[in-house]
DNA sequence: CTTGAGTTGACAACCGTTCTCAACTTCCTG
DNA sequence: CAGGAAGTTGAGAACGGTTGTCAACTCAAG
């Protein structure tokens, strides 16, 4: 509360810290959508662990920051992955494997915001997501499901 | 496990109850989702009270039956809704207060199956759902949310 | 009315996620 | 390179929606 402050500080510089990288990385690694605790899990296993906690923050943030995308499982948990392209996108996501296809809608896109504007609804936004089986998973029926 | 049993008993036959029907009567009344608490809530005030755990189970079940639509709120809450159709179809949902408009995606449906046999994926299906804020709900700023 | 199988409800348990806060880093500054 | 303010971490508690538990209860068939 004192004069000695500089100039109006509009947010928290951000600060590199193993953690945060650790997360980064092991994002990095597959194109397979995962859960925060997955995440947490094969940071543990790899040998450098990083809090729960903090896993879910850094991921957060990524998210907030458009670097990674965020969907919800079927049964409402969050996944996480390093998308190619920031662009608006949605995806075919492997429910064995968590792997995904980046696709676009174009026609989705326009559908949605006719539809919404046609019943009088505003602030239009989608979810599209589409899930299968990926050939793969098909083939060796080793499924993370059971 | 003796012969006494008569036939092969394939499921349990469903028996009519006050909480059943008080929930299905709720669920009735409204063209707006509903989350299964605040239905709960609702048949409390109403005066025919039936346990949480209750109205869970029969939302389950008359979900399971066809006889109501679920899908998760952007914040990952189950809300339930009686829709006049029982085919396949989606939603554009008022973020405000859950009112529903049913709509059809015939064009979004064959988009979805190509898209996921173009990829070698297998047991295609698609959530799609639209969010926005009804008329109502913008002349009246009267939100649940704020 | 009897009776037994489906049903209920208060409460505990679960599970993913967020909050708390003292201890610890990072990085700016001298 | 030391000093220190401020961001960051992590173990564990708290949270909120949902499901499981199980003794008491109540439909509905006989």
């Amino acid at each position: 509360m004192n004069d000695t402050t500089p100039t109006v500080r509009t947010a928290a510089p951000p600060r590199m810290t193993r953690q945060r990288a650790a997360v980064a990385d092991a994002l990095g690694d597959t194109d397979e959508f995962r859960s925060a605790q997955q995440l947490h899990e094969l940071l543990r296993a790899r040998g450098d662990a990083v809090g729960l906690a903090t896993v879910y923050r850094t991921l957060q943030a990524l998210a907030d920051g458009g670097d990674v995308d965020v969907l919800r499982s079927e049964d409402g948990e969050s996944l996480y992955r390093r998308c190619a392209r920031r662009e608006h996108h949605h995806h075919l996501v492997c429910r064995s494997c968590g792997r995904a296809v980046e696709i676009d809608g174009p026609t989705v896109e326009q559908w949605a915001a006719s539809v919404g504007a046609a019943h009088g609804f505003a602030d239009i936004e989608h979810t599209v997501e589409l899930w299968g089986t990926c050939s793969t998973c098909r083939a060796t029926d080793d499924r993370l499901v059971e």
